[in-house]
DNA sequence: GCCGTTTTCGGCCCGACTGTTTTCAGTCG
């Protein structure tokens, strides 16, 4: 029986949720499933552990039923529960429900009345117009499904890197306890950091390929080998992705780390620059060559930073490596220092169950102990967003005490007072000036108006830019991956604003927003603009996530100088009282 | 289905927005 990761049991609980919702089960009921799944994701242990050892009803959202099942999970690939309710509704209805702008009753609508089953019946469906002919379907509602269906093919068959990374993660370890492997490293857009991934590329080095390639398709995670010679072996994993491993003689790992690690359009840029220079490389080394192509010697490519150092350049860090620049500043050996995980001092964006989320003021301070930090700003939400129960001045001067007294006690980080402000329609926030002057720290983020224009959603950042309280600008596009696209906004006026005013754009590192990305960092750095990572954390856990942000920085080519989570509390709070 | 410094039962995720309804249903955050 191949093992479930956490990733997979989360996926099957989700699925649950899914059909369960669909069947038009208890509301609570099926929110349980979803809120057990989004714990699992989090989870630092592995479950399988767990379950042996009876722990499993330790982590929160886990009672004695989703324990039982998570255990029938384990020991039989599935659960009853989940196969019973496959059987009374098709596993593609949850897919299509994850269209924008379709639910779990239109779903199941479609199903009933016309047997769509499937994206591609859907798409059908769309194109023939039998979708209009529904009852409460109008022309406005399919034109909104057909785009919700483009945003969604747009990502299809990638995953997010927080699902990906724990996998690879995982089979490395396995591979580098392998006797005679010597480096086991994940390549790929994985080891880019790319947002999305599609399969996941190992690299291994060893003399034994043999015994890596038994070893590949004997690990516990593995549901189908798809193809397994002697240098490289395909496995589907049970959480999904297709993972590659390939095995090269030791002296060979570097040029292969390098080749496989991409992207293509670099990897073109040093073909050519070696060519230039009567070199060749390849996945196998770096080769003087003769005029006719011929191999004269070969140089090295033990190590990839070998590889770079015989083209004459300095190895640029795998998230930059896009032809964008990069190439450029390794050549001239100006390639920054980028944001290091170690930089980080702390979390600028957490939420507390005042609000929205799971964990307490002490659980946040005891995790943000735990990843070593100095300071961590607590960010509920502010008043005007009423579905999270937005914090009210009452609240706020309680949620005040409750900071005091923790940071007295002297034992762990401090807490800094912050909010997340809405900005309003006019560009206004929340609160009076009176309150807002209390506060350490103020992030103003849009929750509304997906259908404004441009001009009206960069207007409204304007404003709140303008405002001599708000420090910074959360999630400025709004988008979530493969759900929903960014605001329309003008980012270059966005970004000279910012520099204008002092105010800091949020990197959330949040896994499905990492917003900004990459290439709005690029013209924040360009501009002067200072950047803030925060997790958005709406449980303890999720503060892990700020590697995620740091990656998405280091994609923006954002330095420790450039990043308020890399300075210490005196300079974070002379950073902040430029705005004011 | 989970959870408990109001509780082992009865809460928990509520309100805005949109489009279609002719008084509300579905989706989303």
């Amino acid at each position: 029986m191949p093992e479930l990761d956490n990733v997979a049991i989360a996926r099957q609980l989700e699925l649950m949720a899914d059909l369960l919702e669909i069947a038009g089960a208890d509301k609570f009921r099926f929110l349980s499933y979803r809120k057990a799944a989004n714990s699992i994701r989090a989870w630092p242990e592995q479950l399988s552990a767990m379950a042996r050892e009876g722990l499993l009803t330790e982590v929160p959202g886990i009672g004695k039923k989703l324990a039982a099942s998570i255990e029938e999970m384990l020991a039989e690939g599935t659960f009853g529960e989940l196969e019973q309710a496959k059987s009374d509704i098709p596993a593609g209805l949850v897919e299509i429900m994850g269209i924008p702008g379709v639910g779990p009753k239109r779903a199941k609508q479609f199903y009933d009345a016309l047997g769509v089953d499937s994206i591609d019946a859907l798409d059908k469906a769309l194109d023939t117009g039998k979708l209009e002919n529904l009852g409460g379907m109008g022309a406005k509602s399919v034109e909104k499904i057909r785009k919700g269906l483009t945003t969604y093919l747009a990502h299809h068959g990638r995953m997010l890197l927080m699902d990906a990374l724990p996998i690879a993660e995982r089979i490395a370890d396995t591979l580098r306890a392998l006797p005679g492997v010597t480096r086991a490293v994940p390549a790929g857009s994985l080891r880019r950091m790319q947002e999305t991934v599609g399969d996941i590329d190992i690299i291994t080095a060893s003399d034994r390929p043999a015994a890596v390639m038994e070893a590949v398709r004997a690990l516990p995670l593995v549901a189908e080998v798809v193809a397994s010679g002697q240098t490289k072996t395909s496995i589907l994993t049970t959480s999904g992705p297709q993972v590659d491993v390939r095995v090269v003689a030791p002296g060979e790992f570097g040029a292969a780390l390098q080749y496989f690690t991409g992207s293509k359009e670099h990897n073109v840029r040093l073909r050519e620059i070696a060519k230039r220079r009567g070199l060749k490389v390849n996945e196998y080394g770096l080769f003087r060559i003769a005029e006719d192509g011929t191999e004269i010697e070969r140089l090295g490519g033990e190590t990839e930073d070998e590889v770079y150092a015989l083209l004459g350049m300095q190895a640029p860090p795998p998230e930059i490596r896009h032809d964008t620049g990069e190439i450029e500043a390794a050549l001239e050996g100006t390639l920054p220092r980028l944001l290091e995980p170690e930089d980080i001092r702390g979390d600028f964006h957490v939420h507390t169950t005042s609000t929205d989320s799971q964990s307490t003021l002490e659980e946040n301070r005891a995790m943000a102990a735990e990843l070593g930090y100095e300071y961590l700003v607590v960010t509920d939400h502010a008043y005007n967003l009423r579905m999270v129960r937005g914090l009210s001045v009452e609240q706020l001067e309680e949620q005040w005490a409750h900071v005091d007294r923790l940071n007295a006690d002297g034992e762990g980080p401090v807490i800094l007072k912050g909010i997340e402000l809405n900005i309003a329609e006019d560009g206004g926030v929340d609160y009076e000036s009176d309150v807002l002057e209390r506060f350490d720290f103020c992030i103003a983020s849009l929750h509304s108006g997906w259908n404004d224009t441009a001009e009206e959603v960069t207007g409204r950042l304007v404003t709140a830019m303008r405002n001599p309280y708000v420090d910074i600008i959360g999630h400025p596009t709004g988008r979530i991956i493969g759900r929903r696209d960014p605001l329309p906004l003008d980012m270059e006026r966005v970004l000279e604003v910012a520099a204008e005013t002092g105010t800091i754009m949020e990197v959330n590192a949040y896994p499905d927003r990492l917003d900004l990305r990459d290439t709005h960092l690029r013209a924040a750095k360009r501009l002067g603009v200072r950047i803030a990572i925060g997790t958005d954390a709406h449980r303890s856990e999720h503060m892990r996530y700020m590697r995620y942000g740091v990656a998405c920085a280091r994609r923006g080519w954002i330095t420790a100088d450039e990043c308020l989570n890399a300075q210490p509390l005196e300079v974070v709070r002379s950073w902040l009282s430029r705005t004011r």
